[in-house]
DNA sequence: AACCAGGACGTGA
DNA sequence: TCACGTCATGGT
């Protein structure tokens, strides 16, 4: 029956956290400059204003780049004192992409910086919609979930190319599945609880780094994943 | 020397 | 909606 293949795949993805957090242990994400990176078994993160808006840059600057680079383009920016918003909007463009050079596509993300800037700007402390999110150029759903999970504790699990992969490989997901059918599968398999989604995120993050990153994927993957 | 990195946007079918 | 191409530095 199709409902009991239903709950197989949510008791699977339940399981597979138990089997991740063995693996790996506590993640502690997402990494503040201020407490010198991840901080496992401490979820309370942000701890001000300033750490909210440092995750939201992050989650920008990391698109499709690796995380040891985005960490140099932060701490370039904290040398320029524009880890806040007025910090960065007094830097011209040319300052700007010199300091988020090392992460890459730097034309694109000072623009998305500015536009999020702007953004931000605007909303006064509260948490944004979802939607509003993605209605800024610049933000996809990644990066908006990512936002919405790490900066201000909301549960919206995140997917990315990992997770897709990972579920891929232990055929969790159709290849045909889009981001939202992703979500929607771990989101309806997990109680809804922002702690769980962001550790979650990072164990398989800190998972697909050791297996899913060259090919073949999933070698050697000890996950013991069954429907 | 390819391929990938904690993606998103623009374009033409 | 879908399939591509583009953006870019840096590590393996």
């Amino acid at each position: 029956m199709l409902l009991d293949l239903v709950m197989k795949a949510n008791n699977a993805i339940q399981n597979l956290y138990q089997q991740l957090h063995k693996l790996h242990g506590p993640q502690g994400w997402w990494p503040v400059s201020e407490l010198g990176g991840y901080h496992p078994k401490d979820f309370s993160i942000p701890q001000n204003p300033k750490q909210r808006f440092e995750i939201c840059l992050g989650a920008i600057l990391t698109q499709n780049t690796s995380w040891t680079q985005v960490e140099v383009a932060i701490e370039n920016l904290k040398k320029l004192s524009a880890l806040t918003p007025s910090g960065i909007k007094k830097l011209n463009d040319e300052k700007l992409k010199k300091a988020i050079f090392p992460s890459g596509y730097y034309n694109q993300k000072a623009k998305k910086i500015r536009s999020f800037l702007e953004f931000y700007q605007g909303l006064n402390e509260e948490t944004p919609k979802r939607d509003d999110l993605l209605s800024v150029w610049g933000i996809g759903p990644e990066t908006a979930d990512s936002i919405l999970l790490y900066a201000y504790q909301y549960p919206s699990f995140v997917v990315d190319a990992y997770t897709t992969r990972i579920c891929l490989y232990h055929k969790l997901i159709s290849s045909k599945a889009r981001y939202h059918d992703i979500q929607d599968l771990f989101q309806k398999s997990l109680k809804k609880d922002w702690k769980i989604f962001q550790e979650y995120h990072a164990l398989i993050v800190a998972h697909a780094k050791e297996h899913y990153q060259k090919r073949p994927y999933g070698k050697h993957c000890p996950l013991e994943v069954t429907l």
